[in-house]
RNA sequence: GCGGCUGUAGCUCAGCGGAUUAGAGCAUCGGUCUACGGAACCGAGGGUCGGGGGUUCGAAUCCCUCCAGCCGCACCA
């Protein structure tokens, strides 16, 4: 179904046309009306016209009969108030539709999401966080509109460190080795290994033949590696399953997936005669960008060594995913210091003709997770924090909460119900601000139920849901008419049908805060309507219209947080 | 030095070129209760939108400049 801002817009438009065609009218959300359109002011001035006679001749061609009202203000602003009839006939499609007014995406696009990324035998922290949480996010956004979504894991699984890694774990023995990466035990691997990097230089030496026997496809080798990747995947699924992310292990294409193509990148490149010799290095250098000096930056794709710098990997990637994959969209879910690789990778990709103009692709980045002292967020003893502490140090809080407000059940249902608000609780504080900023992680605040928070959106819907288990039906009624008379009602009704343009913003932004912002405003007018409507007790036909309304805002809430990956239990 | 991101209420954050009082949440203060979960709701106080210029009928929003913080700037990813 159309959404109410696109029925708006189309008539807009056309009277705009019959003034100015092509005119914008700038339709907006207004707090003195439904909507408004600025349009007429931006116009007036190109045509060098008053603003409020040319508002007044939109308006004259404007024809929004059944729709709304339209009051001419101020300076030239058109407020639009959508009529009773109107609200009416689209929450009544909207209540018998099964998509909620979320129309499939036609034509079907393949959108490619790289997200998550953590390295093998490495521990995942909470810089691994935002991506994990944000990827997760939008390739939910885009499958529930009806794309065909690949999530791209990007784990780090090749390099240099990897001679040192196999070597310590043949000095731990494979068993216990292997043993310890299983249980997710990955920092002491790691820092055993490098610990032993440092100091001893006959490890250093063996570490170093073993990189190169390692590229060098050495059987023996490749097996030891292999159980180091095969030990740390496991490992990250788990921490996916604990987080509820959807993330699977078919989705890994760790860097080495591309070394086969490295070779062919460059070549490539140097038959397109884009490739340059600068200190024996093979080098790219797009234009517009500058180094230190002011000389032009190269993008480095082999190092002088011989060896591929990541760029070549990345650009790999691009070309897999566009010809292979047929990506129409590619989205980088990675943190904002590496703004400028992307952009110098996106860049050459275009140059090289492997990204073509129609593919969406973009870098999505990302701020730092900040401690309470407003600087990355470290342990006390100034290390890196797990992802998975932060998780059970979020469900403790939570059951602790549970436990204070008297929850009943035996203890393993409500420790349940403590992981889905824990995840709930992490997973919106992340997602809820604007993602290119830092964030302060406050455990206590993102806990709390109260206020702007992932568990308050849980417990209006379980609210809402109490209210439809107690009118004892399992589906409710579309009713014949929707009243609205109650201030109350009516914005909840309004409400209920922005859930598409919210879902639309976000997708165009890839910012799921605006899908958190929508949540919380549709969350707000429930509880509103909640204090002033009865629901139960009300006369018909109100209290089926009524009803219908909770049933509107349960599943609207439902979707919306599981499309932010995040659980709306029943009961809390 | 060049480039990027950030700077909005005590704290954490929204804010789409517009309309007397720049919005939320938390915290503070004051209210609301026999409906359906008070884990709620309503109200109040609290802001030179980092500073200064400019464009515009109109700027937190666009442009310039300065300040502060973080990040990047050739062979680690």
């Amino acid at each position: 179904m159309e959404t109410v801002s696109e029925i708006l817009a189309a008539r807009l438009q056309t009277a705009f046309d019959r003034v100015a065609p092509g005119a914008d009218p700038v339709l907006r959300p207004s707090e003195r009306a439904d909507f408004q359109a600025n349009g007429a002011l931006a116009l007036a001035r190109a045509l060098g016209r008053a603003p409020r006679d040319l508002a007044q001749e939109i308006c004259a061609h404007l024809d929004l009969a059944g729709v709304a009202e339209v009051e001419l203000a101020g300076a030239g602003f058109l407020n639009v108030t959508l009529s009773a009839g109107f609200l009416d006939e689209r929450l009544r499609a909207l209540a018998g539709d099964a998509r909620l007014g979320v129309r499939p995406a036609d034509p079907v696009r393949t959108v490619v999401i790289d997200y998550s990324a953590p390295n093998v035998a490495k521990e995942m922290h909470v810089g691994h966080l935002r991506s994990t949480v944000i990827g997760d996010a939008l390739a939910r956004v885009e499958r529930l509109v009806g794309n065909r979504v690949i999530a791209r894991n990007h784990v780090g699984d090749w390099g240099t460190p990897f001679g040192m890694l196999i070597e310590h774990l043949i000095d731990q023995g494979e068993d216990a080795g292997s043993a310890e990466l299983a249980v997710g035990d990955l920092t002491a691997f790691y820092q055993d290994a490098r610990a032993a990097f440092d100091a001893d230089e006959a490890f250093r030496e063996r570490s170093r033949a073993r990189v190169v026997a390692l590229q060098a496809g050495d059987p023996e080798t490749r097996r030891l590696w292999r159980l180091l990747v095969d030990q740390s995947v496991a490992y990250f699924s788990e921490v996916y399953a604990r987080l509820g992310v959807t993330l699977r292990s078919e989705d890994i294409r760790g860097e080495s997936s591309y070394n086969d193509d490295l070779a062919g990148v460059v070549a490539d490149l140097d038959a397109l005669g884009l490739l340059v010799d600068s200190d024996g290095a093979r080098c790219v250098f797009p234009p517009g960008f500058a180094n230190r000096d002011g000389e032009p930056l190269p993008l480095i794709v082999q190092k002088r060594d011989g060896g591929f710098g990541y760029a070549a990997t990345d650009l790999a990637a691009v070309r897999d995913r566009v010809t292979r994959l047929g990506a129409d969209t590619m989205l980088y879910v990675v943190g904002t210091p590496q703004a400028q690789h992307f952009s110098m990778v996106f860049a050459v990709a275009r140059l090289a003709g492997w990204l073509p103009d129609a593919v969406r692709c973009e870098h999505v980045a990302f701020g730092n997770v900040l401690g309470a002292d407003h600087k990355m967020l470290k342990t006390r003893s100034g290390g890196t924090v797990k992802l998975i502490d932060l998780l059970d140090e979020a469900i403790a809080r939570a059951d602790q909460a549970l436990v204070e407000r008297g929850a009943t059940g035996d203890e393993a249902s409500r420790r349940a119900l403590a992981e889905q608000i824990a995840r709930a609780a992490i997973k919106y504080a992340d997602l809820s601000t604007e993602r290119q900023r830092d964030y302060v992680f406050d455990l206590e605040r993102m806990v709390a139920f109260e206020g702007d928070t992932g568990p308050y959106l849980q417990y209006a819907h379980t609210r809402v849901r109490s209210i439809l288990r107690r009118a004892g039906a399992t589906t409710v009624a579309p009713p014949a008419r929707f009243a609205l008379d109650e201030p109350a009602e009516r914005a909840l009704g309004r409400a209920l049908l922005d859930w598409p343009d919210a879902l639309a913003a976000t997708r165009a932004s890839a910012q799921p805060h605006r899908l958190c912002g929508y949540l919380f405003s549709l969350a707000q007018a429930f509880t509103a309507f909640y204090e002033a409507c009865a629901v139960l007790g009300a006369p018909e036909p109100v209290r089926t219209q009524r009803l219908a309304l909770c049933d509107l805002t349960a599943r609207t809430l439902a979707q919306g947080l599981d499309t932010l990956g995040i659980e709306a239990p029943e009961r809390m």
